[in-house]
DNA sequence: TAGATTGTTAATCGATTAACAATC
DNA sequence: TAGATTGTTAATCGATTAACAATC
């Protein structure tokens, strides 16, 4: 077992979504299930579930399926959700808000170390007992605390001058809610981009199409 | 010209980004740009960029490249960028706050017309200028208003309650924030999810991957 | 006309599905 | 043992890339 091909972005992408049922399952209590059952479920077909599993290494047995908590567990393990990255937000909008509060309460894999704003008038205010700092202590910040990973919850020209910036100060990791494309100018690190916008636009195209034809018929 | 072999979901998800780049362009006066050139700047093949375009027809000309205006103004058309689906946005917390303003702001597609919680301390609110009304109300507004999209930033749970009753109020169509996964309960109706806590999982992973072996060497 | 660049077909590559032998 | 279900290989399908003739 030393060592594997590289796992493809297609089944890593489905991981979250994997972990997200079976924690669900496990917390109804159940303790077995097959691929063929949870392809039913989760809509996805028992090959591919089967398959995705298998990138791994064995997690289930001939005749029996899978044990659900322990497949639960090493999905998470696989995903490195056991980790505690020492983050940071830039930006203390609704945007960032709502993201400081789904990473603070669910704290899978990161921990929130600092929060960052350019807005004077938030300086000091308490984000799930973290306060907001003003962007100009974001150096002394970082030599003091070491983040490895920020959080970017500010419009897109913002993001672009301050991105060089989170390089240096030994940032590497960017999770990007801007719509600015971060992965095209910090290259070679890890870069995760939540498109708000593009997900608006996606929609609208999928109502249009819909609209025309998806109704009635095919 | 009568008609067009399915867009495949690939392509659709594309769109949006070509979408901001030509925009860009197009802000910054510059008015012809080549496959090649788009393709620099995107990072994408100039030839995936011609086989995009070409789903919808002969957009640029050859020995010349292409409009951008026009090429953006096109691909907002497929897009359907000019229309003004009804919406209702349920759950006015952070994240519902932040998709307001976005929507509000850019108003590409989508008319927020209401927004509703189940706090009773936020009825009243306004956001943008729209009254935050109380989810019981959702009823009778829906009646008398016929929004056809809904934006779903609440709970899993809350989101699993609400969405059949969602459905017969003649909602056609969902942008799903919440981490339960509604398009395999409401099927058959255009559904664009936005999973914060599935992207934040693939981040931990892409960390756990670059820290492994993405650093040195491979 | 010569140069540039598209539109489009063919080749490659990767991801999904189907099938089935291994095995619990 | 017989039945069930995995692990894994082979077949299919779709998406990306390469190549080039058409044409501006």
């Amino acid at each position: 077992m030393l060592e594997e091909q590289k796992i493809s972005i297609s089944v890593v992408k489905r991981l979250p979504r994997y972990y997200r049922f079976l924690e669900e399952l496990k917390n109804n209590g159940i303790n077995r299930i097959s691929s063929k059952e949870l392809s039913a479920r989760m809509g996805l077909t028992a090959s591919q579930i089967r398959q995705d599993f298998n990138c791994f290494g064995g997690f289930g047995q001939q005749g029996y399926g899978y044990n659900v908590e322990k497949l639960c567990d090493e999905i998470g393990e696989i995903l490195g959700l056991s980790a505690k990255h020492k983050t940071i937000l830039l930006g203390a909008g609704n945007l960032g808000r709502a993201v400081a509060n789904h990473v603070f309460s669910e704290s899978k894999g990161f921990t929130l170390i600092g929060i960052f704003d350019r807005k004077e008038s938030l300086t000091g205010q308490l984000i799930k007992g973290i306060p907001v700092r003003h962007i100009d202590g974001l150096y002394d910040f970082c030599h003091d605390n070491s983040p490895t990973v920020a959080i970017i919850c500010l419009p897109p020209d913002a993001t672009r001058e301050l991105c060089p910036e989170l390089i240096k100060l030994g940032i590497t990791a960017i999770w990007n809610f801007s719509s600015y494309d971060v992965s095209l100018h910090c290259p070679n690190i890890p870069v995760e981009n939540v498109h708000i916008g593009d997900s608006l636009m996606t929609i609208c195209y999928k109502i249009k199409e819909y609209n025309e034809k998806g109704k009635d018929g095919e």
